[in-house]
DNA sequence: GTTATAAAGGTCAGAGATGGTCAAACATCG
DNA sequence: CGATGTTTGACCATCTCTGACCTTTATAAC
């Protein structure tokens, strides 16, 4: 017989699997109103059901219009972020690709903006000039440097 | 759900972006008349969504005539920091200093964990090797992308 | 010039609207 | 019975919004 904690997580769920974003957005007093039950409730099935290591990342503001979002996220152990990265090419390296990536990678919540800018300016090419490296070269190394910086990136937690 | 704050502050940060100079000019109480709410609720989103700590100066001149300017800055926090950058580049790029530089930055958060590990990457010379620079040259690309990734960094706002 | 008035903007305290924490009570399972 | 998981409620923290009252400045009136 499933407890009101389940029954709040299947909503969840539900909802997250329904949407067309990377997540979801709940007010924690009316959700607990749908349930009857006390606000502090939605907390515990957040807590339990919703933790980062199951792949769900939890924010929420407090004050008028606060509101909780719930975002389904990879895992970091899942690999399949791992994947897409080495998939960047070894012989042809493309920048634009990278870029897509990046930006899919913010999205959801995988890296933050600062972080993304920073691979940004990786892929800038004018930066390498003084080095005077053949386009091929160029492109090897700016691989060697995103590629590695962001899989040592997703070694480190949040 | 966005409230009432979110909304101006939307639209500020919409007007700075379109202004072609480093500030946009404001009447308190024609804002105010726009969103529907009281004068102060003006005050109130410049002292929440653009504070100094975020890049912002606010000025404002009352009396008739009087008006709210909205600058859009570098940190003040950021700019001696930037100093601190640009003084690792003047006698040969030192990567030891540079680590020291990072540990600083991510003591007074400044920078996060995760940041300065993708920097701390920058710094490392096997990632080069490929592109089998002499040691001046690695040297001077090391530095083009450490600074200018960090200088670009302390540009965004957390 | 001085004064008065109108037209700005500033401050602050309080009410209202959310969400968070924690410990105790309760329930279930082995 | 003991361990673990669930539910509740009292109390806390934070964010937003409003309105009464205050300060500053330009300018018109004298």
């Amino acid at each position: 017989m499933p407890n009101l904690t389940d029954y709040i997580e299947d909503y969840l769920k539900k909802l997250l699997a329904l949407s067309s974003s990377q997540y979801i957005e709940i007010k924690r007093r009316e959700l607990a109103g749908k349930f009857s039950c006390v606000p502090s409730q939605i907390n515990y099935v957040l807590e339990r059901r919703f933790p980062l290591e199951r792949g769900y990342l939890v924010q929420s503001r407090r004050g008028g219009g606060g509101c909780i979002r719930i975002y389904r996220i990879e895992t970091l152990h899942s690999g399949s972020w791992r994947d897409l990265i080495s998939s960047l090419d070894r012989e042809s390296f493309d920048p634009g690709r990278a870029r897509q990536l990046l930006k899919r990678m913010v999205e959801d919540k995988i890296i933050s903006r600062r972080e993304a800018a920073i691979f940004d300016l990786l892929l800038r090419e004018d930066l390498y000039l003084q080095a005077s490296l053949e386009a091929e070269g160029l492109r090897l190394l700016q691989r060697e440097l995103f590629v590695n910086a962001l899989q040592e990136l997703l070694k480190i937690e949040y």
